[in-house]
This record gives C-alpha cells, sequence and structure tokens, in this order.
DNA sequence: ATTAATAATGACTTCGAATGCAAAAATTAT
DNA sequence: ATAATTTTTGCATTCGAAGTCATTATTAAT
C-alpha cells in the first residue's frame, strides 16, 4: 500500500555515488561513459526500477519521439491493417503513435493545434484532405509530413501512393476487352480525393476508348451506401454492362443489392470490379474482379520517408507512387452481344 | 526560410505586459485571472500564435494526458472499430491515444517499460492477456487498467466485456432448438482467453442436452486458418450438422471451404454459426446467425470506466458485462431427420 | 471613510532529464 | 617522471508551464 514515489536519476545517482549527468549518459546512447560507472548506474537503476521519464526527455530535447497518425473517420477496410503496419515499422523506429480521428474538416483546426501542442515529430495523413494552407502551417511549424494515399507532388510534403491510376486503366481495359458496352461509375465521395482521382481516371479511359457520358453515382465507400445509391439508381435507369466501385465493399454492395432486390447475378447479369484488394473481396461468394494495394510497402515507404524528413528536415520533398497487384476474379464476364 | 522560434508562455508574458504566471493561469481552467488580464493575454497570445506546450504541462502536472491502447496484433475484424470508438470517447475527455501494439506476449514488458516511462494516465487493453504479475505491476505504478473483453473479475482491475456465455448459450439453443444433433467446434487460439471462454461455454452447453465429446479445432480467428482447420479435419471425420465457429470470419471461412472443395452447402448440408456481427457477416451471401457485439457500449463502458478510476483511484475494481445481440441469419436450418 | 474580506498578481520554485563547459582523471607520448 | 592528449566526470543551466505563497489591488461591510 506504499505509494510508489517515482524514481529519478536523482535517486540513482545518490544512490550509486555519481552524478545526475552520468545517469543521463549512461541511458543515452552513444554517449561516453567508462565501463565502470555503466555498470555501477546500471545496476542500482536497475535494483530501483529506474526507467528515464520520457516526458522530460521530450521536453529538454525537443523531440517528443511521437508521431501524429491523423485517420479520416470515414471507414476504410484498410485502414486497420495499415495502422497496425504503420505502428509496427514506426516501433522499429523508437517512435510512438499518438492517433487523432477526424470527423470532418472543420475539426482539422483543433487537430493541428493539438499537433503543435504535442510537439510531435512528424504527421502521417492517411485520407485527410488538407489543403495548400494547412500544408503550409506544418511547413511553418516545422513538422514534417507524408500523405498516406494521396498524390500530391506540386505540395511541399512528401507523399506515398498507391497507383490508382494504374490500377482503374487496368481494371477498365479488362472490361473493354471483354466487350462491355455500357458502364456506370459508382464513385466514393466527393470531398474525397481518392474517389476523385479514380473516377476521374475512369472517366477519361472510357472516353478513351469512345465511351462518353458515363453515368456517376456516389456513395460514401461503405456497403449501405452502395446499395442504397445503386438501387435509386437502377430505379430509373437502364442496367449498364458493367459496375466500376470506387472500392470493394462498394463493389460487393452492388451485387447484393443486384441479387436481392432486382434478381440479377455477377457476374450473369451485370459485372462489377472494385478496388482496394480487401479480405471481402477474396471470398469465394464474390471474388471481385479488382486491384490490390500493395500496404505493406505503401507503409513502409510512409514511415521510411518521414523519418529521413525528420532527420534530414531540408531534404526536397518526396513522392513515390507503388503499383498494386491486378486480380482477375470471377465478378467479369465476357459479353457476347 | 525564418526558422520559426517556439513561442512560449513567457513570449506572451513579456509581451503582454504581465507576468508568466498570468499566461498559464488564462490557459487553466478555473483559475481565476481577471476579465482584463484574460482579454489582453488572449489577444497576443492569439497574435504571436501561442499554444501551450503539453509536454511541459505534462511534466509539471504529472498526467501526460494520454492513454495507451494496447492492441494485439491478432487481427480482429471489430478493432477497427473499436479503436475509432475509444479514440472517439477519449478525445471527448481530453485524453489522447497513444498506441501499441503487441506481437506476443514476449513484447509486454516492452511495453509495459515504455507505459511507465510516457506516464500514460491509464491503459486500456485490447486482447492482450496480462496475467496477475502484469495487472500487480500497473497496480505497483498506480497505473488504471482496463481491461476490454476480457472477464476479469477477480483481477484487480476493471474490466468490459461482451456476455460471450449468454451469447454462445443462444447459438446452441437455437442449433438443439432446431434439431442438430452433431457438432463441430471451431474455436479461436489456445492463447485466447475470449476464444477459450467461448469454446468452453459451448462444450458445457452442449453437454448440458447431452451431447459429449464435441470435436473441437482450432484456428487463428482468421478466415484462412478456419478454412484449413476445416478442409483437414473434414478429410477423415464425418461431417457435422453444425459447426460453431468462434467468430464470424472463421463461419465464413468454414462456408466457403465447404462450398469450393467439399461440394456443400449452408444451410442445406451444413448449418453454422459465427460471432461479433461484423459487415462479412451480414453480406447476403452469408448471413451468418451471429450475435452482435454492443461495440458502442463496450467502448463507452471502457473508457468511462477508466477515466472514473483515473479520477479516483481508490475506487475498488468494477466489471461490467453488456450483452449481445442474437441474430438470426441464413446459416442454420432446421433437421429434419 | 476605515476596516475586513476577497480577488488578482508576480516572484520563485518545481517537474526530470539533457548538455555545454570546465575541472579532474586516465591514458599516451616524450 | 613529466608533459601532452584524451576520456570521464560533475556543476550548473536549460526546456516551458504550473502552482505555492506572499503581496497588492479590488470589492464589500461596517
Amino acid at each position: 500500500m506504499v505509494k510508489q514515489k517515482r524514481v529519478t536519476s536523482y535517486d540513482v545517482a545518490r544512490e550509486a555515488g555519481v552524478s545526475q549527468s552520468a545517469v543521463s549518459r549512461v541511458f543515452r546512447p552513444g554517449f561516453s561513459v567508462s565501463k565502470k560507472t555503466r555498470e555501477k548506474v546500471l545496476k542500482t537503476a536497475n535494483a530501483m526500477g529506474y526507467r528515464p521519464n520520457a516526458i522530460a526527455r521530450m521536453l529538454i530535447t525537443q523531440q517528443s519521439g511521437m508521431v501524429a497518425v491523423i485517420i479520416s473517420s470515414r471507414a476504410n477496410e484498410n485502414y486497420p491493417e495499415v495502422l497496425s503496419q504503420l505502428n509496427k515499422n514506426l516501433s522499429e523506429k523508437n517512435k510512438k503513435v499518438l492517433l487523432f480521428t477526424l470527423d470532418d474538416s472543420a475539426g482539422l483546426d483543433d487537430v493541428m493545434e493539438q499537433i503543435w501542442t504535442f510537439q510531435v515529430d512528424g504527421v502521417i495523413a492517411l485520407a485527410a484532405h488538407f489543403d495548400h494552407t494547412n500544408l503550409e502551417q506544418f511547413a511553418n511549424h516545422n513538422v514534417p509530413v507524408v500523405l498516406y494515399n494521396r498524390h500530391a507532388p506540386e505540395a511541399n510534403a512528401n507523399s506515398v501512393c498507391c497507383n490508382h491510376d494504374k490500377g482503374i486503366k487496368q481494371l477498365v481495359d479488362k472490361l473493354i476487352e471483354t466487350k462491355h458496352k455500357s458502364f456506370l461509375i459508382l464513385s466514393g465521395p466527393e470531398d474525397s480525393d481518392v474517389a476523385n482521382e479514380r473516377r476521374e481516371v475512369a472517366i477519361d479511359k472510357l472516353k478513351y476508348y469512345g465511351i462518353a457520358d458515363v453515368p456517376v453515382i456516389y456513395g460514401d465507400y461503405n456497403y449501405h451506401d452502395a446499395r442504397h445509391s445503386f438501387s435509386q439508381w437502377a430505379k430509373d435507369n437502364p442496367l449498364p454492362d458493367a459496375v466500376i466501385a470506387a472500392n470493394d465493399i462498394m463493389a460487393i454492395g452492388v451485387i447484393d443489392e443486384a441479387r436481392e432486390n432486382l434478381n440479377l447475378s455477377t457476374p450473369e447479369d451485370l459485372s462489377v470490379v472494385g478496388f482496394d484488394g480487401v479480405l471481402a473481396a477474396s471470398l469465394f461468394n464474390y471474388q471481385i474482379t479488382t486491384v490490390k494495394q500493395p500496404l505493406e510497402q505503401l507503409t513502409k515507404a510512409a514511415v521510411d520517408m518521414l523519418l529521413e524528413r525528420i532527420e534530414n528536415p531540408d531534404s526536397s520533398p518526396e513522392s513515390r507512387v507503388l503499383s498494386g497487384t491486378f486480380i482477375e476474379g470471377q465478378s467479369v464476364k465476357p459479353r457476347t452481344r
């Protein structure tokens, strides 16, 4: 029942008969301490259960050792894995993850305030849409930023991004090859950069093949939205040959809505393609034709870039684009007519 | 290109013609400052872009304002949502989430060291299996702990837990009602407390109905493990009427394996029940009969309990158990024979 | 108007580790 | 053995806000 008092470096120093500086140096890698004192200090420190206080260290070194990871609350099926990977990669570099979720863009100012306050060493932003002003603010505060899955070569920030462009083109090519003639695009939300990119690339590529005025409907990247949007649209529009969904979950939503309420099977009556390569897309009953994002490489690249930038703040912004893997599923069937 | 120097409370004080203490008090809620000084300070602070330094504050107040959330890397489909909910609830109480992932129990010591180091205000542990010693250590360091989804009334820690017991019983009852006679249990990993509880309750309940020696196979809570375990088992064992899977994803794995490689349909040839109520379980092509965990309530309870404990460290440990919702899907069909 | 009570303020210390600097000790060179 | 060099060491200061305490300004009471 003893109110355990924290053991400080002074306590250890007194006990070991050395100065506080000596204790400090023992726990700082790469500082010169004689073997004798090192051992002496280590022994008493262990005996007393001493651990350096990270907070005090942060204050004096001006480095928190924490990286802010900002996640928009828009559920993306990949995030859990991305988050876990980021955390793993960052842990290996002795950085901790401080988590921020962003409900809407309104909250961004608040998040930024907090970020200054916590003196994080850097920021990895998943799907939060920062504008120029935001990025400038980060730059002014000397906080390096890596944008995850947002291609922003023009901005003064590092970014790592899956090659949505290429992936969408592969999917469209596939649909054209298999003689699909009419299309519907189920885009992600309009305030998502990734969604906009995927949609525009699809439109452009279809136009390239001579198919213009492709109808577009929207959904918030989730299953129920997809079902709802698609059923609304299907009410008073002719059925397309193929639906190009912004992600796998929405592709599944379309397939289910078609099956349950329109009595249409995929791929017999309707081809559907997705994007991301999440687990659900690979389930036997769906097997979506999609493009799998290279998550491990993306997260690893994000962390590497951030650390590079932290260590070398004046290195120029870099933008990495990694290609996904085209996965041929069972959700596309060649059209004969 | 100006190396922006941090603005401190001293800077603001000087500029506003007051003392540093005054500035500090303005930014501390509930401290007495005259309206005049408050306004003066706020104005200059804003003009200078001053934000109190959280690190310095932590050091002096001995409160980091951070809560460690420990997640085992074992992918649980619920975690992303749990994490996001926890973060949301904690943010509202002005706590930040510091994320720790735990690869295996070996890493626990390291995580605990870090936790002391960061002086977190409390810990929420998802699925990490702490033993008595661990919990004692937390107690010794005066770090309140809430165990999430682990029923531990004996331990000196708070816990919040879905009523797995009741849920499993409902599922078994359903299977018995519908005249299932032979069973197979697909348990989660043996080192997971939740998995063990779900398995044992199922075994007990079946025994209560006079069904003993129910075979048990194992899987690591994931799809591919489930498929593999089930196919191995099916090779040289008679098919059961029903499979009781430890979670929805494994239930889906069983259904897919049965369909793809054993040419069996669910529920015609094989009934399957899951647990959790994840999105995938509700997809049209699966519609698993399952029990949905009350995630929002669980996370809210976890946060409430933790904060209560932080504010009132001597309150006695509490254990809350919340019931899930039984969801009747299409994966169970009454047997006639 | 004078005293009593209350509110506001600033000087100074504190939290715990890191580090520049000068002094001391250990090592090497002569 | 002495000087020159290098390595260790400890003192004192720093990081930035919070809070204690004594002092001063303000308000209320008589």
